[in-house]
DNA sequence: AAGTGGTCTAGACCACCGC
DNA sequence: CGGTGGTCTAGACCACTTT
């Protein structure tokens, strides 16, 4: 009988299953599911997976394929491999609030209920820093959207979004029930890529009435641009956020 | 004479120089030449590159190992690529603020003179949550750091941060003439993640003296939590940023 | 010395795009 | 239809870490 001396016990991916005939690549089913059982708890914070040559042949595929699923999660911070030592799983206690999410999207995970009055969808020649950024000539007519976003019933934000018509055609009942980014989304725009800047100042006094602060008071400003798949800009928003009822949150990756 | 009916022009990479002796991988060497080429607009934004096969070819690696070295700079948003039409340099005006540069190096690209007053290095028990988000024992001690930043002579935050003594040492000088991520880096400890919280509220009376605002200003106040490439939480800062001097720009990425 | 991830290769087949 | 990127394979060698 062998005895191994196992220095820590290893963990095998028993649990993922893997359809060859998918159209999902087999990397991508492999990454989410590995995701899906370290965010369960089958694959314990802090423990160590197989090696990838043990796994890639749990798994029937080869090690390019299972390494690239791995990549993918060390990508986003949760997974962690070191040579000569395995690939481990990060021990981390809550976090992820990912990146690039719409706000619809961000409050219902976090347990919260988003709803959204549409104040006004209306079509105006672009400003020409507007037409700039979402790559248009300058007074080219320009989709605005303004909207007032709440969480649990107490307004967060109040938003303005400028779009470009040619790719986008705007829904209030979409832009209602769910977000900005599944509209996008809905019309085969999916954000990929999106440059904020951040800073703060006072609440005009309009700003202050559609979101119920006092007048004066402080304001998070989001100026966001977002770019899809094809590096075409497809939309620009400048937003208010209510401190205290939002917290901005990023995750950030070294290149 | 053979007339070859070229939809667009594609630009080979000829000025790419790979060492094959370099301990760097050739993947990165090659993103990296293409990153400069592209910025000094050597391959101008809207060109279409040659295709894998060609580009492999003329640099004499496989496909895989080229494919990889462009998928680093899709990722970035620099290319583009679209099966059956190829991959396009991005058409974009200014941007690349990149992630997870301390501000030491952001402010120096920027072409601002960034300088730094150490007000307090001192050693103290960690709070609860400071233990918590650094992975410590509740009340075992912590380095906090306190520092007024400049850009061109003017205060742009004010910055406290938490440093776990097992893991970090911190020197004045170097905190003083270069910046946190610099020391960070000194130790073999490369920032890889950051969660960030965003969020804004009035100064209190000694933040406005430090960062010389009026009592009562404005501030947007940042808690940033930074991980090294093994997972594990090397910095938690506590940071207060005058609007108007600094504008906090970040790039997000879709996972 | 043994085990691990890191890199690179050569080739194959497929899915999508525009003509 | 031909051209392009997207995926997958099988194997090789190397660099690093611990025993």
């Amino acid at each position: 009988m062998v005895i191994s001396r196992e220095r820590t016990a290893t963990v095998p991916l028993s649990g993922v299953l893997i359809e060859r005939d998918s159209p999902t690549p087999l990397h991508l089913q492999i990454a989410r599911q590995l995701e899906r059982a370290i965010d369960r708890g089958m694959v314990p914070a802090g423990s160590r997976l197989d090696n990838e040559v043990e796994l890639a042949d749990q798994l029937s595929v080869s090690r390019p394929t299972l390494r690239k699923a791995i990549e993918t999660l060390v990508r986003q911070g949760l997974l962690v491999r070191r040579r000569g030592l395995g690939t481990m799983v990060v021990a981390r206690p809550v976090r992820r609030p990912s990146a690039l999410t719409g706000l619809y999207d961000e409050l219902a995970a976090a347990g919260r209920t988003p709803t959204t009055q549409v104040l006004e969808i209306r079509r105006q020649p672009a400003s020409p820093a507007v037409a700039s950024v979402l790559g248009m000539a300058p007074h080219a007519p320009v989709t605005v959207v303004e909207r007032v976003r709440c969480a649990d019933g107490l307004p967060v934000a109040l938003m303005r979004n400028y779009l470009p018509p040619a790719l986008v055609s705007v829904d209030r009942a979409v832009l209602t029930e769910h977000g900005l980014y599944q509209l996008l989304r809905r019309q085969g725009l999916t954000p990929h890529l999106a440059d904020q800047e951040v800073s703060a100042r006072a609440a005009s006094q309009r700003e202050a009435r559609l979101v119920g602060v006092p007048r004066g008071s402080t304001v998070l400003t989001v100026r966001q641009t977002t770019y899809d798949s094809a590096g075409r800009a497809v939309d620009h928003g400048a937003h208010c956020y209510v401190p205290g009822r939002y917290l901005l949150r990023t995750t950030l990756v070294s290149p």
